[in-house]
DNA sequence: ACCTGAACACCGTTCAAGT
DNA sequence: ACCTGAACACCGTTCAAGT
């Protein structure tokens, strides 16, 4: 028998691991403030001196894999001498990502019905597709990349990125499908549908 | 006062139309089985024989969302002379129902953690993607669109769709931003990102 | 066949009170 | 500053009973 520990300041860190945890073990409707509380052996209402109701909690939970999505597709980057190479490198950044975070990426992208409330978010995803644009304009001063605004060519093609991986997280592709199709996404992203 | 009225067989219909009602006025969080029973005047366990429970009505909305983007987006096909105008109306019309329907096509996607109970739903998306296929099929065949196994150009091609509308559902991209960026989207679609 | 009413075990949120 | 305990108004689900 433990006797009651004092979380130090640490209830809030520990309720966004706890709460991932159970989101990503048995989804996002057994998500409940309560059971979190009753995990970590405090009481109820502890976890709202943290957060001030459970959706404030979820958009912390999604600005953090922003965050972790960011320094994955970060990392990704360096890698890669052709536009394409890079390209590819982002794409099988944000799949792997996406197949092993599914819950948390669909929490990222869900419609919040308050949306002066997930001001932050939009900011953290328009990051993301910012890192798509600079890869596309890199491309444009190497002559890999067609001329144009660049954000005529980034912004689809962060679209597309997020598509394909949307896709693999809803199970509209099945996880072979997504391996089998990565190469086709990307030679796509470059070459488009028209003829040589 | 209204005398008590059976519902003579139409609840499961009027629980649907009330719950996309709600869903779009009030977001996924206020859908309640209990509210909805009292606004369409029966108890509380009245929806039970139609709907098992909760997620079993919920799916049952994010079919007939399917059914109906269906029905928009086979609507959107015999206009096009050429197989970017054809493009372009798919793309016009998947659009249109995200900006017109941004709950329910976030619900469509939504991740279910039983995957058995939505196979229904992933094999509606897929008849979706069909759509998109037989118009890349359709390009192959004029000429238009390059040779290659046809899927590995028409799932990029719906996935691009796919990611454009749910950046409009999720306010990534503002109303204003979806519009001015259609052309864009739809010239990457057929260009990609390389140079002529 | 279809619905009611009561019951059960949960929720999220608030707030005085404790340490 | 941080947490507890009780209270309130809700849920979803089940099931005997009614018509």
């Amino acid at each position: 028998m433990q006797t009651r520990r004092y979380h130090h300041g640490d209830l809030r860190a520990a309720l966004l691991t706890r709460a991932e945890r159970t989101l990503r073990e048995k989804g996002p409707g057994a998500l409940s403030l309560r059971e979190l509380a009753r995990d970590l052996g405090v009481s109820h209402a502890a976890p709202s001196r943290h957060f001030k109701d459970k959706q404030a909690l979820l958009d912390a939970l999604a600005l953090a894999g922003f965050e972790r999505l960011d320094e994955a597709l970060a990392g990704s980057r360096a890698a890669g001498e052709t536009f394409a190479d890079r390209l590819g490198g982002l794409v099988r950044a944000y799949v792997d990502f996406a197949l092993a975070n599914a819950e948390l990426l669909d929490l990222m992208y869900t419609v919040k019905h308050d949306p002066a409330a997930s001001e932050e978010l939009i900011t953290a995803a328009q990051r993301l597709g910012a890192m798509a644009v600079e890869l596309v304009a890199e491309g444009q001063r190497s002559g890999e990349v067609r001329e144009g605004p660049v954000d005529d060519i980034g912004m689809p093609v962060f679209t597309t990125l997020h598509g394909f991986a949307s896709f693999a997280v809803s199970s509209v592709l099945s996880a072979e499908e997504v391996e089998s199709g990565l190469d086709a996404v990307i030679a796509y992203m470059v070459r488009g549908c028209a003829p040589s």
